[in-house]
DNA sequence: ATGAAAGCGCTAACAG
DNA sequence: CTGTTAGCGCTTTCAT
């Protein structure tokens, strides 16, 4: 390994001066930094990020814990964090928690214990434990589903949408929607059936079902048998997330019930196939990348040093994208 | 931060003895280690894992570099990747390459200047640079895609999948299979071409008909239209991956040509949305997570000091699924 | 079995 | 503007 200290002796400097042209520290004479650059590039030198970290106490590394990386809305907020993260200079340490409270707790330990610049957390449930995380003071921005605690964070008013989605259902005629959203210990799910409640108040429905699963295509599936079999069986699905959706549809596929006109569905998450599928898929979308962007944002500006001022909130609004699942007056697809 | 020397106060030892027995180096009295144990546990204590790796001049990370987080075939094999990683003590960085070279390179320079243990990597192309890499002794395996240079790999036989798929359209009465695959500069996109080939050839077919695109769903649609509108349209198609199977599957859609009776399907990659859509698309299932286990596997290998031996090679075999997509006497489904 | 002490490669005072 | 030097927190000889 070719280190700091090769290159001042190629360069005919002392490291400190090595030191300060690598980093463009302007107190450097021109000549003597590009004479430094040379050498470093001559012996193929290159940094080496553990010892920079343990001098600097910090790390220009980021994590973002999301909750499961198969789910396409998780990927697109990925992609916006690491997009911005990339362009400042910061890589990203994507884990996956996989909805799973330890997994969680041990990224959350790793994210400590490895120094990194800060993290972005889309939490298990509200009540995930970040005290350490915060007593070490590494900045945290949480997304997608809050925290007890007051931190930054970006949500989106996933209840705004759920509401203007059953609204829609009943718009269209349908008489007896259904919810399956997520566990009852998740925020968003709560989240979307009370919207689902507040639309089928709009619409003056007072009968009311749903079902907590897991958020999974197998948690969409049993849900979806369990409304059917019962004695009151829905005709259209407000349903949480877009594995779920296809768990949803599976079932009612299975059972020769024909979506767009048997049974009307919508779904959170405007997921890559969900136009595609037949009948197309009308979904709320959330706008995943740009939650990605406003949270590293968030936390850039934390590691910048903004220490004043409370925790901030940014909320963006989900789109209702009525496509031909959830029409009654679709003609047969089947 | 509390330090290995406010344990080593607490407990009333050494440093030394604090970190021989917060990691288990047997040569410690029992009585001393539990002290220290219960110290440590007092003061919430965390190892700097940044010390840690500036001493051992190693981390346990692995980093492990996709081409494309949104692609299911991917987050498939991170899956395996992290279990087998995580059952042994490592973390794993993610760094989503983004079929981008320029990025490939940026998260190769990051994996090596953070010295993490070992690194996993889908090659953009065969040309990709992992010179450095290996010359800073970094332990690497490439799954999906080969690399020019001979180094630990873990592939499956995509062309016998193709071949087999080919075949398979052909059986099922379709006479002009068109074969949508990646980019001319990606192996696997050859190989699929290659497999087709072969397949057209087992039919005693000679027309063949193909078109590089990207391995995403514009590239897909692009491609579908490209074909589409030339004076020798194909009846079928085998795709190159689930991407951009749904760009094929949207452009089909919206000319009102229907798959399983108008035209024939068959994709790379089983994806979960494949069996829902409508009809069902037949596959050439890979194993995924298997890739992923299989590479951990070989890499932790290397870690533990397998350094004798030349490249390993694992070669996994896909399975064609048939579903309705690929039938031709599916009824009609629109 | 335990402790003292020497660094790992780098950055940031502090001098000059 | 440049060089000397003192650590960052930990592991690991080397003594004891």
């Amino acid at each position: 390994m070719v280190k700091i200290k090769d290159v001042a002796a190629e360069a005919g400097v002392s490291v400190a001066t090595v030191s300060r042209a690598l980093n463009g520290h302007s107190t450097v004479d021109p000549a003597l930094a590009a004479r430094v650059t040379a050498a470093a590039e001559r012996l193929g030198y290159r940094p080496n990020a553990i010892a920079r970290g343990l001098r600097r106490q910090k790390t220009d590394v980021l994590a973002l814990i999301i909750s499961d990386v198969s789910n396409p809305f998780y990927t697109a907020v990925a992609r916006g964090v690491e997009d911005v993260a990339q362009a400042n200079g910061y890589s990203v340490l994507l884990c996956n928690a996989d909805e799973d409270a330890e997994k969680e707790a041990r990224y959350l330990r790793v994210a400590e214990v490895e120094q990194v610049a800060g993290v972005i957390l889309s939490p298990h449930n509200a009540a995930t434990d970040v005290s350490r995380l915060r007593s070490s003071g590494v900045p945290l921005v949480v997304v997608d589903r809050p925290l007890t605690d007051p931190v930054d964070s970006v949500m989106v008013r996933s209840i705004d949408g759920a509401r203007a989605a059953t609204r829609h259902l009943l718009d269209e005629g349908w008489l007896r929607p259904a919810c399956i959203t997520g566990p009852a210990d998740a925020a968003t799910a709560l989240d979307r059936l009370a919207g689902y409640r507040l639309g089928l108040a709009d619409g003056n429905v007072s009968r009311e079902q749903f079902v907590h699963a897991r958020f999974s295509q197998e948690g969409g599936l049993a849900a979806t048998t369990e409304l059917l079999d019962g004695d009151d069986a829905p005709d259209s699905f407000m349903v949480g997330n877009a594995q779920m959706a296809l768990g949803v549809i599976a079932e009612l596929k299975r059972r020769g019930i024909r979506i767009g006109y048997d049974a009307g569905i919508v779904t959170f998450d405007d997921a890559p196939w969900a136009p595609y599928i037949d009948p197309p898929i009308t979904v709320v979308a959330q706008p995943a990348y740009e939650i990605g962007t406003r949270a590293a944002g968030l936390l850039l500006d934390r590691i910048g040093g903004a220490e004043r001022g409370g925790a901030r909130e940014v909320v963006l609004s989900a789109e209702l994208l009525v496509r031909e699942s959830s029409r009654r007056t679709a003609s047969p697809h089947h």
